[in-house]
DNA sequence: TAGATTGTTAATCGATTAACAATC
DNA sequence: TAGATTGTTAATCGATTAACAATC
């Protein structure tokens, strides 16, 4: 990083707020009007000094003995992350994957709704799936501008996810979640997350590998099935 | 952890190994056969010495001046994380999310197969999606005994995600992949990868909200769209 | 040989965990 | 008041980065 940073909150803890959010909500509906860290830590197995000090990111001040007001600390926190507004994102890609995020609403509880979808097979182009339109791609900077869209959902095949990405970047995008199994090479001023399915059961497997507990060849299992 | 650990990879390593051999894979079909770190690297956007350090974990050793063999380096990899055999899974909630990896051949090029899907939805149930029948979720066990599967991927709603879990416990999962956005309790002999989009999402937004990039109230330009 | 590359050992950096003071 | 809880400061731990020796 080149640019002078000012004390930015630690990604790690950014990260875990979307979980503090959901089960803040879930007790909210339930009723319940105070908590703490030591009953957040406890309800999600995680540690109450870790919850504390992720909470504080948010700039939120508890009172001893008492805790926080659990609507005051939902705010708080959809207002750190900006999720007290509706935020528009394209999403570019209508394979198999891209479909299932347009009818996924976990996005639209946690401020984003995908405005539009992009692609470059002619027979999806002019579509409409679960009421968002399919654009070819070539129109991404001129959608980008009209509707103000600054963020994209990149669910395109690995082969595809750099020029994909380049088209992006042409398109004023500030921020991409890359769904992809690739490193994008796009300039740092865009924010990038990749979110890699292949590296979470990378993670399994090895170590499953490592206790010999992988079932060694499950071909061979196959004509049990039916 | 409790128990004793001898000299395991460490996690991030692992999961950039998914990345390597996904490059390494495309400039083998090129017809590359030898290649370094540095190449990698510069590849990847990455520091070469990260990515020696990560092949390590593998024990694959290189020549100096030389690199290693592609096709070795590939090889050992899928050893070193057992993808080298296909290994059979199941996968848990048959909504929009689920239904997407079912079509999904991410997972079998990378050694893991979805071998039926699960769902309590009776309308579902005895279906057939991409190939793969839909069963009840109290089949649950009896099908990992009988189809010797110990792999789930679970695609279900928050709210439903700790009793399927349970479930999966119960059915002798080994490895779970989670892809509802909650922390599940279970015990630690299972391990379990968290994959969480909305962890994604809130490492951009709250970027942007630093910098005051994100859209302030994208409502507004609704009308815009049509 | 010379120089590029590997592999190892030490230094840095950041996150987690522990210890403790402050407070309702 | 006493004790639970917050908030802060220090210690630990692990990963990344830097420095350097080994080697083809």
């Amino acid at each position: 990083m080149d640019i002078e940073r000012q004390k930015i909150a630690p990604l790690p803890s950014v990260k875990r707020l979307p979980l503090y959010l959901g089960y803040l909500r879930e007790i909210r509906a339930r009723g319940r009007e105070l908590v703490s860290c030591t009953h957040i830590a406890e309800a999600l197995c995680l540690d109450s000094v870790q919850v504390r000090k992720d909470l504080t990111v948010t700039g939120i001040i508890g009172k001893p003995k008492v805790g926080y007001r659990v609507s005051i600390l939902i705010d708080v926190i959809e207002k750190f992350l900006g999720w007290n507004n509706l935020t528009g994102a394209f999403l570019v890609g209508v394979g198999n994957l891209g479909r299932a995020f347009l009818g996924y609403n976990m996005f639209r509880e946690n401020g984003l709704e995908i405005v539009a979808a992009f692609d470059v097979a002619t027979e999806k182009i002019g579509t409409t799936i679960q009421g968002k339109e399919v654009f070819h791609t070539e129109r991404l900077a001129e959608l980008a501008k009209k509707m103000n869209v600054q963020i994209a959902l990149l669910a395109v095949p690995a082969a595809a996810a750099q020029e994909a990405a380049s088209l992006l970047v042409a398109a004023g995008m500030k921020g991409i979640i890359n769904l992809a199994p690739t490193k994008l090479d796009i300039p740092n001023s865009v924010i990038v997350e990749n979110v890699n399915i292949a590296a979470s059961w990378a993670a399994i497997s090895s170590r499953l590998v490592e206790s010999q507990m992988l079932s060694v060849d499950f071909k061979q299992n196959k004509e049990v099935k039916s």
